[in-house]
DNA sequence: AATTAGAATGAGAATAGTTCGCATTTGGAG
DNA sequence: CTCCAAATGCGAACTATTCTCATTCTAATT
């Protein structure tokens, strides 16, 4: 089989499996940090000692967002950060000091949101829950 | 009495009552909009006739939020929303397609959260929860 | 394997939102 | 009423992101 995982992924997520979008999905898949800025991205290329435009990052990025690989967050600063969409549904909770970032699930919180979104008329799309705070090792 | 409530507002959290922030402070307790960003806020002071620099404004704004008179959020969109503090804290809701903002409050999500936090070893200071979705009107 | 049309990329200009630097003005303590 | 530190206004600078468009690449087809 000559085709990779990632060219898979690609097509079937209706993008045309070019060598830029390689790249970055396969950076994003092996990278152990999961939260990322589209300069982190741009940065880890250059190091990889691949040449790929910013602008590209940005394009790409937000074409697996639209194609559901990856998932945007607006944490505190003013920037987009990213993430590779694998296994299940979670927020954060970010320190303030280091902005190391830690993933949570509560499934309580989940049905409430629900509630409250059918308790306003609204039907639901999406959440961003964010928990600040000073992690253990900063305190 | 010569002094109005908002100098005395002012003073009271440590900041001089010069006209701008008189002005800006007024501005936010009088509109029926809650929820505003710089430019909004700008904009309000030129057609009130004040000339307030939006250098000013974002300096202002900043300030408040130092002081607690108002809240910074990072709804959508990249830019900053603010909003006056009165009555208790709240959460969100936004329609995706209007940009209507609801409030809420959850007592079950507000301990909750102060739960995870302690789980993982973090000592909250602040958390944002906005629900995304489309609001009855634009259904 | 060569052709080719349309999609994707790179580079830099453009834009939006926000902050900074500094000369000028202002608030309020004495 | 004076005076100094603090605050303001203005434009330049900055940061994050998007856009433009000439060039390159992908992949479907011959």
């Amino acid at each position: 089989m000559k085709e990779t995982n990632e060219t898979n992924d690609l097509q079937k997520a209706g993008l045309k499996a070019t060598l830029p979008r390689l790249k970055i999905l396969k950076f994003l898949e092996s990278t152990a940090v999961r939260h990322l800025s589209a300069e982190d991205v741009y940065k880890a290329m250059l190091d990889g000692g691949d040449e790929v435009g910013l602008a590209t990052i940005y394009r790409v990025l937000t074409q697996f967002e639209s194609a559901g690989l990856v998932t945007r967050h607006h944490f505190e600063g003013g920037h987009s950060v990213f993430e590779l969409n694998e296994g299940k549904h979670h927020d954060h909770i970010v320190c303030v000091k280091c902005g190391k970032v830690e993933e949570f699930y509560d499934e309580t919180i989940e049905e409430r949101q629900h509630l409250i979104a059918d308790k306003n008329g609204f039907s639901m799309t999406d959440h961003a829950l964010t928990i600040y705070g000073i992690c253990s090792g900063c305190q």
